[in-house]
DNA sequence: TATGAATGAGTATTCATTCAT
DNA sequence: TATGAATGAATACTCATTCAT
């Protein structure tokens, strides 16, 4: 069962719920896991059974949990946006702050192209999962990363959060699905990353084609 | 109960079927043009009990036609790639060869913004569609493009095929879920663009930023 | 499979409805005639799984006659309001018009009291049936009794239609609930009509105590 | 979390019960109370869970006292029970022999109206609740009163124990289920009395009509 | 060939009851 | 003894697919 647990963090109640007991919260962890996997693998409409089954639990545990599967759901996602977070604030203090957001935009189409991962799958199921407070802090911390690399002049002073994200979105979701190899990603991000750099330093570091 | 029917060619069967009688044919058409409007509608989970009404067909008669859901999605595929084959082929021909690969960019990212288009969809679910026919006949249309942008100098030398379709991809489905206004599209096409333009030719006309 | 059967004009569809093909019809008549019956025996909360296979169907087409489980109550309900308002048509045109109320309540208190009658349960599960319509036609047709009653001076002038129904509500209500046998049935209605009629008629012809 | 708890006696144990602690005693109070108050105003599908909530337990003390759902039921009936009883023979000793049982009735019915008790629920259930001692004492109270009225001259000699138990039932289920207001119960008893009342005695005061 | 009724496995969710802490 | 987490059978409802009309 070494599936890829959530960090505790990143899975800790918000404040004020009251702490549960310790088999609980085993289990708790042990569903978010088995939830991100199934889902990750077959998308969102694996059926809940599944993710009990592969958790260990009963059904009704899971729903005991997460009364809903839209809560389910959720949870991951929230789960997963707060995992993207705190990898965005530890690079936003890392030393190379010209290639920070370059890091961070290849690494997370690097995971996408990995594992079938949620992020895109919640989307497409027309879900609304209102998880808006998780993506307004990652948000925030990709802004962080954006003014750095502009003031480190490795990205254009006239590029808005907005494109970025969109790009980064739009970068996830074909990774995922069309299953883009290293190489091809690494060609891909290239001419996005070769776009966003200001004329004077185009050419740069993450421009080798071959 | 006349609803807007695909274009003849955009939904001609593989050669090699056998001819349908007149009403059978208009009924393959309607039952068609239903599901696309459905699908891009509500996603690839419609029912296919909303496209046979929306056809204004028994369901029995989808069944007829298409064997299976999966292979109504197929078809769907199908003839939406026949008809963006038709269009880069077009553009292909036409005068301006240096922007002719990114106006089909720009369109396609238009369309999928636009519509629930089923092209992205139908990644998601995870079917294996085999279309690989049509899409072949796509990417030889884009190739073409490529070619012709790179030899009027608009796009570099060293960008392949692959990278195309991959930024491609990933902008279709970011555009379609995440639901970029036309301002962002824009501007996110803009520095993709900027991305595949040689040296030379930076800061041109697609690349205005506010 | 010889089930009460609700009887033809009860069933008919409000005009406007298409009419059904000549084995939907029957199916919908046998699961009505399973839903009556099982309901009947085991309330409104048996599943409807058994009703489909009370009626010798599938689950699904219970559910594609009657949407909801709440559809199929209402239509019992409305079934069963038809058939109550047809007796009342009758007994309102027959000779005896003094006795014409007294006999509808006790019949339908003989009803209640025989089969676990839908009528009472429904009420119970707190479920709002809004068979309104159907109802209002059973009021006026009591009405009509009622009336008809008081112009031969067997009811009293200053009884109104309120009464008479909650009367009979209660009534059915405790001979269903409590399962009064033929002779407390005839004793308790003997008491109730006591005091429904003038104070010159009492005494008459259903007052026989032991 | 001091709820109002039933009086003592109302929820003395059959004797024979070995007795508990304090704190477990005042928890089966608080539970009853809850129960009550729950299954009062959701009826009797009401879930052991919220009782448990509303007493401020956890489920499983609520088991503790009561090893099933039918078993708590059960309780709060011989609970209701032996108040009625109580009541019962309160009035028995009254000073206003002749109008005991009618005011007896009056009360009943107008609990039933206002509260959505439980008694009644509990017959619709099917559930055979077993509680026939405490029924058997309050039917005995009923009877002292019908005896007392009767001997008072109020009520007619040939009228049995088993109608007006009958006659109390189905007026309390109705007024429960059908909701009468104040008005129509006082005139829907005031006909059943008038029929309880002897030829000599009609008109009494009980009967007063709009 | 078209129709649309019937099928039945599958899904989310609930809830009485058990049992480890 | 109290707690409350876990259990798992049960239930209403959906939908792709089949087949008699």
């Amino acid at each position: 069962m070494t599936s890829p647990k959530p960090s505790p963090e990143a899975t800790s109640d918000p404040t004020g719920t009251k702490p549960l007991r310790a088999d609980a919260r085993r289990n708790r962890e042990r569903i978010l896991a088995a939830a991100e996997a199934v889902f990750a693998e077959k998308g969102p409409s694996a059926s809940t059974d599944e993710v009990a089954a592969h958790a260990g639990v009963a059904i009704g545990t899971v729903f005991k949990h997460f009364p809903t599967k839209q809560a389910l759901l959720q949870a991951i996602m929230k789960d997963l946006l707060a995992r993207l977070t705190q990898e965005v604030d530890t690079l936003a203090t890392d030393d190379a702050p010209g290639e920070a957001l370059f890091t961070f935009i290849t690494r997370m189409v690097e995971q996408a192209a990995q594992k079938r991962t949620v992020v895109g799958l919640l989307a497409e199921t027309g879900i609304d999962l209102q998880v808006a407070d998780s993506v307004q802090l990652l948000r925030e911390g990709i802004e962080a990363l954006l003014t750095r690399s502009q003031q480190a002049g490795t990205v254009r002073e006239d590029i808005h959060l907005d494109e970025v994200i969109a790009l980064l979105t739009g970068l996830c979701q074909g990774a995922l699905h069309a299953g883009w190899d290293r190489d091809l990603q690494r060609r891909t991000l290239a001419i996005v990353f070769e776009g966003l750099r200001p004329f004077e330093a185009r050419g740069g570091a993450a421009g080798t084609y071959s």
